[in-house]
RNA sequence: GGGCCGUUAGCUCAGUGGUAGAGCAGGGGACUUUUAAUCCUCGUGCCGUGGGUUCGAUCCCCACACGGCCCA
């Protein structure tokens, strides 16, 4: 059974699905493995028709902190303060980082199919003070919290440590305050210039009522008190917080003891790694996330991400591989059996489910989807590489019948894929280049036969009067006729004169679109077996 | 130091308590007009190592090794 299915098939009654992330610069696309994952979880909720509602927080009361310095975007002066209360860098109308860096990322999951029910922002929840009874609450039950930390973390907190922190009304920072001595409505603070190593705090000392947005709870509560104020069921989260003793454990551990309710259902999720980090030095070009966005389209990239049990970490490694067209090679594998087509080979258990998983529309015809004509990737990254080549005309003879609307869209995101695809990541054997300059040594490979068909195929050409693809292409086979050569020979005679390789894309439209002088010279140079000693 | 995951055909990965599978790559073949397409055909790999349970383990248990990631 599909994953999403088995967990779905556990659960019964309403459920709230809920996630939320820090707005802390720009993400690695391994980030959207998360959303994908909640997405289908909750696809398969409501499969089952249980009410299913999916949240989606924006965590922009957190401070700008060690973390965001990891990403290019963060601003010195700024450190410590709430990415709420942070100008947009770019100035490009958002009124806050967080909602410049936070729409980046949102703004994808639409693309992916991806539509929570509905957004919330820390910053407006605190304002509002809907968390004031929590922040109360934790601090009548400071004593436990700390203990819960020592407990499950082996964190030691400062005896009359407060899990609150003061926005200091001074300098605006969060991320620098240390409070404590809670009276039942107010709690003394001091902005310490070396609280934390990331930022520098004002020296602000006072006393302030923590309520209304005037404070905020550690990351772990704030966690916590998501789920019962939203009543969250499922939640599942990254390893790197799924770790024992870790953040996960802390939070579930604050839910049931300082706010008495039981956490949600984890489903711990691995990494998408994207393979060697390393920049790549030949190209100037990383192996960054955005570019693999716009490299894979967005059905294969749900495939991508949903197609391991969410446990299994995936590997993925498109700089120079042929993992991205084998990646949609296997999407229209279980795409076409998906529609009742058959198909070679093993399948995932519960392919239709993984199909439909993928498709952007959770709703969509699974066998209209399946059906429909879907141009093998490599095929066409080849086939667009041979300049003059009407590939949508191509691609309706391949098909055998004109393309639907759809198809076309297909073809066009296709096409799109292909062409990045080709710039960033291609193998060196996936692009094509004719050898313009001399004839490749390769072609002294060519036989007597092929010399001599060769020459027909110069003779004929220098004076006729088409110069087309498919003129081309029927010359080459009268010339092959003419010669006694299988067209196979032929064929692989024209890609060693020009190519230098023993193969390549259809001969005469890769022929039409060199100027005739250079394929008749070439043609001559090629079957003239003197030329190939100078 | 702790945790999770992995270790199966060149690569990517499925898999079941009963003498191992797929895709891709690769080899071979077919094709007088889809020629890096299409079709046919070819896979004996100590299923990481060592123990244990079992009539029998790649699949269960225990160690260990290696790899990846994460937490501290």
């Amino acid at each position: 059974m599909f994953w999403a299915d088995e967990l779905a098939a556990r659960l019964e009654g309403p459920q709230v699905v809920n996630d939320s992330k820090t707005p802390s610069g720009t993400v690695h696309v391994g980030s959207l493995r998360g959303p994908v994952i909640l997405d289908v979880i909750v696809r398969a909720l409501r499969a089952r028709n249980l009410p299913t509602t999916l949240l989606y927080g924006v965590d922009d009361m957190d401070p700008m902190d060690a973390q965001a310095m990891l990403t290019p975007d963060a601003t010195e002066r700024w450190m410590g303060a709430p990415l709420a209360n942070v100008p947009d860098p770019v100035a490009d109308c958002h009124p806050s980082y967080a909602r410049h860096f936070a729409a980046l990322f949102i703004d994808t999951f639409s693309g992916l199919g991806i539509h929570p029910d509905r957004y919330y922002w820390m910053s407006e929840i605190y304002a509002t003070g809907q968390v004031d009874p929590f922040i109360r609450t934790a601090l009548d039950r400071a004593e436990v919290v700390r203990d819960i930390y020592r407990r499950v973390s082996r964190v030691e907190r400062p005896p009359g440590w407060l899990p609150v922190h003061v926005i200091c009304p001074t300098c605006g920072r969060v991320g620098t305050t240390l409070a404590r001595d809670w009276d039942g409505e107010t709690v003394a603070f001091e902005c310490l210039p070396d609280l934390v190593t990331w930022a520098r705090g004002c020296s602000t000392t006072g006393r302030v009522a923590p309520f209304g947005g005037a404070s905020k709870l550690p990351w772990n509560l704030d966690w916590a008190v998501q789920w019962s104020m939203f009543g969250v069921t499922i939640e599942p989260c990254g390893k790197d917080l799924a770790t024992a003793g870790g953040s996960r454990d802390r939070s579930d551990a604050i839910a049931r003891e300082v706010f008495d309710r039981e956490p949600p259902l984890n489903l711990p999720y691995e990494f998408l790694n994207i393979g060697g980090r390393k920049m790549s030095s030949s190209k100037g070009r990383g192996a960054a996330a955005h570019e693999i966005a716009e490299v894979v389209p967005p059905e294969q990239l749900r495939l991508l991400m949903i197609r391991p049990r969410p446990n299994h970490a995936i590997e993925f490694d498109p700089e120079g591989t042929d993992a991205i067209p084998r990646l949609v090679d296997e999407s229209d594998r279980i795409a076409a059996a998906s529609a009742g087509i058959e198909v070679k080979g093993d399948l995932p258990p519960d392919h239709d489910r993984v199909f439909a998983a993928s498709l952007l529309d959770p709703d969509a015809d699974v066998v209209a989807a399946g059906s429909g004509y879907r141009p093998p990737f490599a095929h066409l990254a080849l086939l667009l590489q041979v300049p003059g080549v009407d590939v949508p005309a191509r691609m309706e003879v391949e098909k055998g019948s004109p393309l639907t609307d759809a198809e076309r869209a297909l073809l066009e995101e296709r096409t799109r894929a292909a062409r990045a695809w080709l710039d960033v990541y291609a193998p060196e054997r996936a692009r094509i280049e004719v050898r313009r300059g001399a004839l490749p040594p390769a072609a002294a490979e060519l036989d007597a036969d092929q010399r001599l068909a060769l020459r027909g195929l110069a003779t004929a050409q220098a004076t006729a009067q088409a110069w087309d693809g498919e003129s081309l292409q029927a010359a080459i086979f009268d010339a092959a006729r003419n010669a006694g050569l299988p067209a196979g020979r032929m064929f692989a005679a024209l890609y060693l004169a020009f190519l230098g390789q023993p193969s390549g894309p259809r001969a005469g439209w890769l022929l039409a679109s060199l100027p005739r002088d250079f394929v008749v010279d070439r043609l001559r140079e090629a079957s003239t077996p003197d030329t190939l000693s100078t």
